[in-house]
DNA sequence: AAAGCGGTACTTTTT
DNA sequence: GTACCGCTTT
């Protein structure tokens, strides 16, 4: 073992490795983007340990859960896997809501509290805003919910909200003098439910570490070192929670990137990094800077980019070896012509360097730009993988079956509690739901309790109605006995059946249907993968896995915790700029580098944001190993308009001679050509306009080739006589699409979005007005106005 | 109680 | 362009 590490260290560089041996005392480690930041921790971790510290006494947080397995399976390959695994490591909030389960009694709550996502928060604070006749365009829930979480975030309770000036004066100047109450009222019940929200982790955390001397001396004693990553990300409850911590000792190793600080929304504090030396003032600082990741042309002109921002923590980071490719820029129309090039350049490389679709990745600033992408990728029948927020989990049929498994692990939960009563119907409609929530309201108690009450005719609900909420109330009291010693995925196929849930998905045959049973099927088979990792890592150990702790682990995932290996294997990736810090990729296109979308418009009034936004592509451009590609469009279909902006700053902020070409500029009208229509901004494409054709478009226009010129149309030959390109997906601009809807014939298979496969019978009218009469092979004949139709060819096998 | 409609807001990022 | 809401209808 002593060797193993000695064989470590040996392997880093002197500045990784001073960091790594200096194991007493506070440390911070500022590690620039692919200096081998999870190398240096990990070794680090092994170092102690190899120095006899006991693995248990070792805290390490994270913010992902993703960043956490992949330490410890470093950990685990240096020092092995029993000792690795004793490392307490995970997530602040995974960690921090077992202390506080320990402790929960002495906050009042549940030992097993559950936890509200964000979907669940906003719906709480909707139901609250309702309950004080507040009215919700005024008060709207997700705006409410933004600074509720930024006071918390803030550490500033509800009692400290009522006496802080400041937060009631802004709030009345924002037209809501009545936020401090929804606040006040959204606490109440979510403690009356049992439950917490993200946000609730931290601050409860902070109220036990406070509040109780037991509870802080009891916890700060488990640990002789804490070590934290992406220290720059922390926000003031993660920063208190810390130094608490880590006041006795101050072992404290804290490792970050100011340059990589991007999550200011959220709370987060660049000066924790930034103050790191006079909170600590006996500390020693470690600078990484040599890049391991990326060629010198990235790593020089990612630089010359963030170098535009103030206040950095000093430090210069360099590559060694290849200088690489310059970094390439695609300027195009649209974002389908930006879709479309960047696909194309994909397959290119594939074919010429026999790159692997899993080496590509694909960023962008807003989930909505995923797309054109998709829709390119999808007509080339390129794998590809989204991490998005819209995940699996936002599902409506997920999200259904999800609230019955939090119903039963708390039957307090009231948004549960509303999301499941009446799915499949029941006959508890909205008025007995309301006149249970007013009974509720007025006795002070969760809806499930309310249910139980006497007098419940009062609130105005008939006996029958009564019978059937305690009906239900008993089906899940009886599946909530079965919890602590049930496992997990016995007892969601319980559930499962018993709520009758997935009976209805099942009975409901339509292609939508069959999805959403797919869907609710592969929930359960989570579970069930859920229960066997666990019973993996306990190596034979008789514990039961139950849905209580499925519920946690799901409930703090990331979108890039989701996918796993099968999701993922070999499969372009789609994120956004901020989903794929930490990751890396050799070839990486950043898009949609346009002024208003990167750097976004609400960051246009203050250098602050902008700031901020040059970190996120400062993020962006280093995931990149090998190869460098920036994009932007002329015109970008948003909020269902055309939207014109210039090319981002940020490409002007890029010394040029890191750069293939010299920089195109704005995509001007030109006037005479057929190019001014890509840039015309908002003008709403005219049905005139689809009698034009994409046939000259190259002239005139640059460098610029059609995308499809010289590819096979998708799907299909061209039906035409001009050659076009035929059968796009979507007739998003009929003048560049090449008139989809002609391209129809009686006789043809086709596919539609939503009915399946069918073979086109007939098709009347005339341009733009075309019909098909379509015989669907599951749904009978429909009538379908090719305009809107999202139809195409039946792809061949 | 479910389905169908018309209007509106949405798009910054998320543990 | 779409998702969601609230209203109306069956």
């Amino acid at each position: 073992m002593e060797n193993n590490v000695r064989a470590v260290l040996e392997e880093l560089n002197e500045e990784q490795r001073k960091a790594v041996q200096c194991l007493e005392g506070p440390v911070l480690i500022v590690a620039g983007a692919g200096s081998g930041k999870t190398r240096v921790l990990t070794s680090r971790v092994a170092n102690l340990l190899a120095h006899g510290c006991d693995p248990s006494r070792v805290l390490a947080l994270t913010f992902t859960k993703k960043a956490a397995g992949e330490m410890k399976e470093r950990i685990a390959i240096m020092v092995g896997y029993k000792k690795a695994r004793k490392v307490v490591m995970g997530t602040f909030h995974s960690i921090f809501v077992r202390f506080l389960r320990e402790y929960a009694s002495v906050l009042g709550y549940p030992e097993q509290f559950t936890i509200y996502d964000q979907s669940d928060s906003t719906s709480a604070v909707k139901t609250v805003i309702k309950e004080l006749g507040l009215d919700d365009a005024v008060y709207k829930p997700r705006d409410v919910l933004a600074r509720i979480s930024a006071a918390k975030n803030n550490l500033i309770t509800v009692s400290a909200y009522k006496t802080n000036a400041e937060a009631l004066k802004s709030d009345s100047y924002a037209k809501k003098p009545r936020l401090v109450d929804v606040y006040e009222r959204y606490q109440q019940r979510l403690k009356q439910s049992g439950v917490m929200d993200f946000d609730d982790i931290l601050v409860n955390m902070n109220i036990l570490l406070r509040d109780s001397r037991e509870a802080l001396e009891d916890i700060s004693s488990r640990f002789s070192h804490i070590m934290v990553d992406e220290y720059q990300d922390t926000n003031l409850a993660q920063y208190i929670i810390v130094r608490k911590l880590a006041e006795k000792h101050r072992n404290v190793c804290v490792v970050g990137d100011d340059s990589q600080s991007i999550y200011a929304f959220r709370g987060a504090r660049i000066q924790n990094i930034l103050n790191f030396k006079k909170d600590y003032p006996e500390c020693r600082v470690f600078r990484l800077e040599r890049n391991y990741r990326s060629t010198r042309n990235i790593v020089e002109a990612a630089n010359s980019v963030i170098e535009h921002n103030a206040g950095r923590i000093p430090k210069k980071c360099y590559a060694e070896g290849d200088s690489g490719e310059k970094l390439h820029v695609i300027k195009a129309y649209t974002e389908q012509h930006e879709a479309a090039e960047i696909v194309y350049s994909i397959q290119d490389r594939i074919r010429s360097e026999g790159a692997k679709y899993e080496d590509f990745a694909l960023l962008y600033r807003t989930n909505a730009q995923s797309r054109a992408l998709e829709e390119q990728l999808r007509r080339r029948n390129i794998p590809y993988m989204i991490y998005s927020g819209n995940s699996f989990f936002e599902r409506a049929e997920v999200k259904d079956m999800m609230a019955y498994f939090k119903l039963v692990v708390n039957p307090l939960d009231d948004e549960s509690f509303k999301r499941a009563v009446n799915k499949p119907a029941r006959s508890i409609g909205d008025t007995t739901v309301k006149e249970l929530e007013a009974a509720a309201a007025s006795a002070g108690v969760p809806l499930f309790k309310a249910a139980y009450l006497e007098g419940l005719e009062t609130y105005g609900l008939r006996a029958a109605a009564i019978a059937k909420l305690r009906a239900f109330c008993a089906m899940i009291d009886r599946l909530a006995q079965l919890v602590s010693n049930t496992d997990a995925f016995e007892l969601a196929q319980h559930i499962a059946d018993d709520s009758g849930l997935y009976a209805f998905y099942k009975s409901d045959n339509s292609i939508e249907g069959q999805a959403r049973t797919a869907n609710v099927e592969e929930l359960i088979n989570s579970v069930k993968q859920f229960v066997e990792e666990r019973e993996e890592e306990a190596e034979g150990a008789e514990d039961v896995f139950t849905l209580d702790d499925y519920l946690e682990n799901v409930s703090l995932l990331s979108n890039v915790d989701v996918a796993d290996d099968e999701d993922t294997n070999n499969k372009v990736a789609l994120m956004t700029a901020h989903s794929a810090k930490g990751l890396e990729f050799p070839f990486v296109y950043v898009t949609g580098l346009e002024e208003n979308l990167f750097p976004s418009q609400s960051s246009q009034l203050s250098a602050h944001e902008v700031e901020e936004e040059r970190r996120l592509f400062y993020v962006a451009m280093t995931r990149a190993k090998k190869v460098l590609t920036l994009s932007y469009a002329g015109t970008r279909m948003r909020n269902g308009r055309h939207e014109s902006n210039p090319p981002s700053r940020f490409l002007s902020e890029i010394e040029s001679r890191y750069l293939d070409k010299p920089l195109g500029g704005r995509i001007e009208k030109t006037g005479g050509t057929n190019q001014d229509r890509w840039s015309r901004g908002s003008s709403p494409m005219g049905v005139a306009g689809a009698t034009r054709r994409p046939a000259t478009m190259n002239e005139g226009a640059g460098p610029l080739k059609h995308p499809w010129v010289g590819q096979r149309p998708p799907y299909g030959s061209s039906t035409g006589s001009t050659g076009k390109p035929s059968t796009p997906l979507k007739p998003v601009d009929p003048d560049f699409v090449a008139l989809p809807m002609t391209a129809f014939r009686p006789g043809m298979r086709i596919e539609h979005n939503r009915f399946g496969f069918g073979e086109i019978l007939e098709i009347t009218g005339s341009v733009p007005e075309l019909k098909a009469r379509v015989r669907f092979d599951e749904l009978g004949e429909k009538l379908l106005l090719l305009k809107y139709a999202k139809m195409r060819l039946e792809k061949k096998a």
